[in-house]
DNA sequence: GTTAGCACTCTATAATAACGAGTGCTAATT
DNA sequence: AATTAGCACTCGTTATTATAGAGTGCTAAC
């Protein structure tokens, strides 16, 4: 065993009174609470070994004990007993769902909005992976005479567009029949094989039936060829400010400018498994996150992993209650997407 | 007259360099500015008197004296000459044109995105007010048995798609029947007008041609009446926060929110008429703002004001060049978006 | 092994002093 | 009559010192 039930227990009242005060806490306060029986002495004694083994750590010499990364991380993986989520909660959570809203992205977003709200921390959804869908349907709108747009609808009801121009020269029919062609061949392909699926088994057909069938094609497939970079959603972008941590004008300029990259944080949380996650500080290979934790779960259709939740908050964030919540919601999320867009 | 030209010179000269330094300006250094020829003593008397008329205050009883809202306001309506855009920043200006970019939406929101760098301001974008579009081509995509998605098309190539649920026991060739009359009878109505247009004029028509009518037109309406709320496009979200003025977090925090809300600042921009105008401080009636100053312009195709670009700095800012920059941008834009939307 | 006792450390807070930038006023100068 | 030099005064800034209090580490006693 790595540290005795003593210890762990001290750890444990240490991270959870910091989560809850922000304060460094003194062994004689310590001593003072119900479930810890032994004098301040003991607790000096047993707080000196856990800052040696690196758990916990002073702000200064003469100061009482914070929690360390390392302390978080033990806590997170062995003390921290999965909160049940409190009733009122539930309630918040499953009125997410209880209006009938249709599009993906809605729900999703509701979701981060209302995730924000309970937590009072900044939260983040990666929207429907649109790589993975299907295309059900592609269709062109001319605007005038040398411009078009192009519209894609996938399976799940996401709608993408782009405006190009034609090549001169076009005949309007030919782009009709164009249309037609690729939609009856590409109907129910996602999006990422569209591409070689275009060029390894479409392209004879269309060169056949289309006089000028390559520059228009080439015009199509750019369009097609569009970022699909999974959407990210926020809640309570500026939650986390409100925390005492950051009352440091620099801290905060450098966690904003993160959040409003997106970038970054697109990349930190997408690179986690299915699953919960948690990311305590430096874990998360950022400078910006070194006061922050990130919280991740993912949702799914049926069997296929669609997106990720998450919830950025200070390192001393209420760890229990997150995981509940995040747990809950990914799980509700998954059932009612999988109950809308399974059976297609 | 209501100011000498000497106070006039000061109070300019005032303004000039506490946009620049950001420190109250005394009559010392004042007087060994090149341009003024007085004493420190004679400086100090008419600062006294610029004072009392509340042109400029003081920060504390022996300080010197930074400018008021009024000092700020007589700066922009009496002293301010138009800076003209010097050679860089009209390259840079000229930048956002050269590509070739089709979309509106695009356009605008890399303005946006150009303008914040080049003035380490924030800048907001009003996106063009879909509401006056023009009705291209609707669409229905159906998804499975129940549910499909309506696809707006406007003539400036602004797509809009909601998905809804069909009513039970819809004859499908009846919705396609629906579609094409909307569209024959529908095609270059503005969005506003889509509503009366279809219960005055286009209610009788379906109502002879299809069964179920009345539920479907209904669905279908219901999706059309979409908020069609001008989009809000940013650049530069955090840029402001590295103005000096910005050190304390409680003002950050209170400013970010605003920023996030989007409604408030919606609202302040687009209240301003054509052309450019400057909001300082408490003129834009926000507390959040109390700091800042908007400087608003508006851009358009053809005669048809489309939207605002739109610059938040602190009251500090550099009206000058701003006002230069946004007067340049604006009517750009509106060259191009003409050329581009004009012949339909 | 546990605890009481105590000297020591460090932060936070307040009080005090010295400095200097800047003002307002008065009297001298132009 | 307008301008300026001179000077006392104000107030923010910075540095210094003192004090209180929370908390520790260590030693010796239980």
């Amino acid at each position: 065993m790595l540290l005795t039930d003593r210890q762990e227990l001290i750890l444990q009242v240490i991270v959870d009174d910091f989560i809850r005060s922000a304060q460094p806490i003194g062994s004689r306060s310590l001593s003072k609470k119900e479930e810890i029986k032994f004098s301040s002495a003991t607790i000096r004694n047993e707080m000196a070994d856990l800052e040696d083994m690196g758990f916990i750590e002073k702000t200064h010499s003469s100061s009482g004990r914070i929690p360390s990364e390392k302390g978080y991380r033990f806590y997170v993986d062995n003390l921290l007993l999965p909160q049940k989520v409190n009733r009122a909660d539930l309630v918040t959570i499953k009125s997410i769902f209880a209006e009938r809203i249709y599009e993906l992205e809605k729900i999703v977003q509701k979701s981060a909005k209302i995730l924000s709200e309970m937590t009072n921390y900044t939260s983040i959804v990666l929207g429907p992976a649109v790589k993975d869908n299907r295309l059900k349907k592609l269709q062109i709108v001319p605007l005038n005479k040398d411009t078009a747009i192009a519209i894609i609808v996938t399976d799940t009801g996401y709608v993408e567009n782009r405006m190009f121009h034609f090549p001169t020269s076009i005949d309007p029919s030919d782009v009709e029949k164009m249309v037609n062609i690729l939609n009856e061949r590409l109907a129910g392909v996602p999006l990422t094989n569209l591409n070689s699926k275009i060029y390894k088994e479409i392209a004879m057909l269309l060169r056949q039936h289309i006089s000028s069938y390559d520059t228009l094609l080439n015009t199509i497939m750019e369009t097609l060829n569009m970022p699909a970079h999974e959407k990210v959603f926020f809640g309570g972008k500026t939650n986390i400010l409100s925390q005492p941590e950051f009352n440091d004008v620099e801290k905060i300029r450098n966690l904003m400018n993160m959040i409003e990259q997106e970038d970054g944080l697109y990349n930190l949380i997408r690179k986690n498994p299915a699953g919960i996650n948690v990311r305590i500080g430096t874990e998360n290979d950022n400078s910006a996150m070194e006061n922050c934790s990130l919280i991740t779960a993912t949702y799914s259709i049926g069997e296929e992993k669609l997106g990720s939740i998450a919830v950025l908050g200070p390192t001393r964030m209420e760890y229990s209650r997150v995981i509940g919540l995040l747990q809950l919601i990914s799980t509700d999320l998954s059932k009612v997407l999988t109950l809308l867009y399974q059976n297609k």
